[in-house]
DNA sequence: AGAGAATCGATATAAATTTATCGATTGCCT
DNA sequence: AGGCAATCGATAAATTTATATCGATTCTCT
């Protein structure tokens, strides 16, 4: 049963997961093998574990399926989120065409594009509709995330046509600030934020001559 | 003087600096007003700002020219770093024409895949070169940052072939866990983690109504 | 010029997160 | 069976990060 999970085992979670997902069913693990794959120490991997799981059995560790399960579990991954993608572009394409998503629960449902050339049938297999419609689809299909892959000038517009259409959650891939309702979650996907860790991590050593800790994230 | 910049920090000064472009040059904005854009307190604006200027006036706030140079200055904008780019698909592309990443001192000099109908110059006016030349491209131009954007089981080979050409970071797009040696930064773009917030945010109002959550020992 | 309000910076407190310590449990080996 | 080593879980300490408090500065308005 879930506890209250913290935000930041929350994001460790989701590696731990797709690393499970590599293993053996019938393997266990304990947590400083499982650590060890991503730098992380063995009693964090045992405290976000601990939020999450119940089991993990002193010599053995835990048992894979299990865990994966438990984790699926606590990720919301198997209830399924709807969601629309806005901006049918290079990106927009690459995220609908991704297959990935489904595993964690993400179901994206539809496109839309300003561009009426770019409407009809993604080759993912996926319908792009007009901008227009997408107001009205939201609202009946109840759909409650949001994806905008627009460039950074249309993305406030888009963001708040989202919000009017009942969204409940905007995934933000545009370069681009942008303001929501209260309640309405806002996640930025934060390209700038990743760059600036690593072009960080190669300043430091070319600094400091090492003695660098490495981190995953 | 570069301070000790903390991690968290180092993550949202990137927001600032995208906020404060949008802004005129000859404007002064309040750390109260610049949080607010985020939901951020003031306070914690203030301490993100003095990490890294050392500008701020009473009553005025923060020169927006000012700001934008030492920001951009303490996350390395300015220094550019190279980077190559492994997996033409429509991710890889995606990114290969995206233009905001030199605003950010990243410079995708060229793409490599192994299907060599993909190589070639790319619309977006970059080389897609095959992956054998990848080694001798890397250490020829002493590239430092390597960007993985191919399928999930592809991408643990193409790291190592990344670390072996000398690359110092990577920045992986990849729906895989992948290990790299000590001294190699692995900045994975964790796209599931995100996911895993979104898909809390919605859980967590559906239920809020519900009772505090019991706890199995 | 002087009152007043906004805002900064520094210091202090609180909260979240990570890391360490230690005893208890369990499987494996001889 | 009994000892050894691995591992867990819980509690405690340390570290990092966020928030609050307060005096000092400086601009604007009258």
């Amino acid at each position: 049963m879930p506890k209250a999970i913290s935000m930041q085992t929350l994001q460790r979670l989701p590696l731990y997961l797709q690393y499970l997902k590599t293993l053996p069913d019938d393997a266990n693990i304990s947590a400083r093998a499982l650590g060890a794959e991503f730098g992380f120490g063995e009693i964090q991997v045992r405290k976000d574990l601990a939020a999450v799981s119940d089991g993990g059995r002193p010599k053995l560790g835990y048992a894979v399926s299990e865990l994966r399960r438990d984790i699926a579990c606590a990720l919301g991954c198997n209830n399924v989120n709807d969601a629309v993608l806005v901006g049918a572009g290079r990106l927009g394409r690459a995220l609908l065409s991704y297959e990935g998503f489904s595993e964690y629960g993400l179901n994206i449902v539809a496109a839309f594009d300003a561009n009426k050339e770019k409407c009809g049938r993604d080759n993912s297999g996926k319908q792009i509709f007009p901008i227009e419609k997408l107001r009205d689809l939201c609202r009946r299909m109840k759909i409650e995330i949001g994806i905008i892959t627009v460039p950074a000038h249309a993305a406030q517009e888009v963001c708040a046509m989202l919000c009017e259409a009942g969204i409940r959650a905007v995934w933000n891939f545009a370069p681009a600030h942008l303001s929501v309702p209260a309640g309405v979650l806002l996640k930025n996907e934060n390209m700038a934020a990743s760059l600036a860790v690593l072009s960080q991590h190669l300043a430091a050593e070319t600094l400091s001559s090492d003695s660098e800790k490495e981190k995953a994230t």
